[in-house]
DNA sequence: CTAAGATGGACTAGTTCGGTCGGATATCCT
DNA sequence: AGGATATCCGACCGAACTAGTCCATCTTAG
């Protein structure tokens, strides 16, 4: 069904709100967990690996937790999705695996292989800066004649 | 990891050679999957399921088989991939399905919509038609009247 | 030292996916 | 008419993947 996984959706949420309260220090996985409802030991997993990909730096000890390794508007939602869920594809082959039963006789791989880009470009085009600064219901300087939806940004 | 299944890739095989040899008349789902070394049984189920998606037409009996419900440029994958598999979508929730427990406090959901609408017309843009006239690189010296490559039959 | 927090691996329950089987029905050919 | 070839449909199974859990270790502020 072309659906991401619920790792990558707690990732998303993870990585958004520690944008937006980019001020404040370092974030417990912890609280984290308990401000979106997740359950703790996965969303610690799931941060783990956001740090291995280098998308998080983490803080160990008494007081420490996660914040955003680089800025946010440097961080796409496809980076955050290739470092929970590993290289996107969507194809079963790729460049290097050719282990599919049809690879030989496949004469549809070079034209999905080129959607699988479209949408990789796609996703690279989000950064993460988009999401936190989405969802400005209270905000109050507001000018006029301000159309909030479907704002499609080119940084 | 994001990729469409197996049996989506079955479909877009199956209708690339039909839009390919549509002159042809029907094509049994056994000669289709002997062509490409699909599992039998397998194929007819996703070529069922695509003839109840209006996308091919099925013809039952001795000279029975599958052909084309209507032009292969009016098809597009994103037919065919709803049509094996189900609405698409990119999110666990939807309209309609808000039984996600982070739903209340989930703040990424529509950026993420936003990006499931741009994926559908990324692969709406691509009609079934175009992955037929791909690949016919070894076409030019050819006299009329025979069948172009591919034309696998059986003794 | 100790409490809070990160890290890592192993493990389990649940679901989905790829694939199979058996039977029913429709159509053509002799 | 009768048999051969084909689609159709539902139920079934094993493997693979997913979400979630548990535990044991390491690190650092106080
Ligand atoms: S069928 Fe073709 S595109 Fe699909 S996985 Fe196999 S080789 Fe790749
Ligand atoms: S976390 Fe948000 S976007 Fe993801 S499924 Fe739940 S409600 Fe939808």
């Amino acid at each position: 069904m072309l659906r991401l996984s619920k790792k990558t959706d707690y990732a998303l949420l993870a990585v958004r709100h520690l944008a937006a309260n980019a001020d404040r220090g370092a974030v417990s996985a912890r609280e984290l967990a308990e401000t979106y409802d997740i359950p703790p030991e996965l969303l610690a997993k799931v941060l783990q690996k956001l740090v291995r990909g280098r998308l998080l730096e983490s803080q160990q000890g008494i007081r420490g937790g996660y914040a955003l390794a680089r800025a946010a508007s440097a961080m796409s939602v496809a980076d955050v999705i290739q470092a929970v869920d590993g290289p996107l594809m969507v194809t079963a082959c790729s460049e290097e695996d050719h282990s599919c039963d049809q690879y030989s006789k496949c004469n549809i791989r070079d034209p999905l292989w080129r959607i699988k880009d479209r949408i990789i470009a796609t996703l690279a085009a989000t950064s993460v800066a988009e999401l936190a600064m989405e969802m400005p219901a209270p905000l109050p300087p507001l000018p006029s004649g301000v159309m909030p939806m479907q704002m499609v940004k080119r940084p």
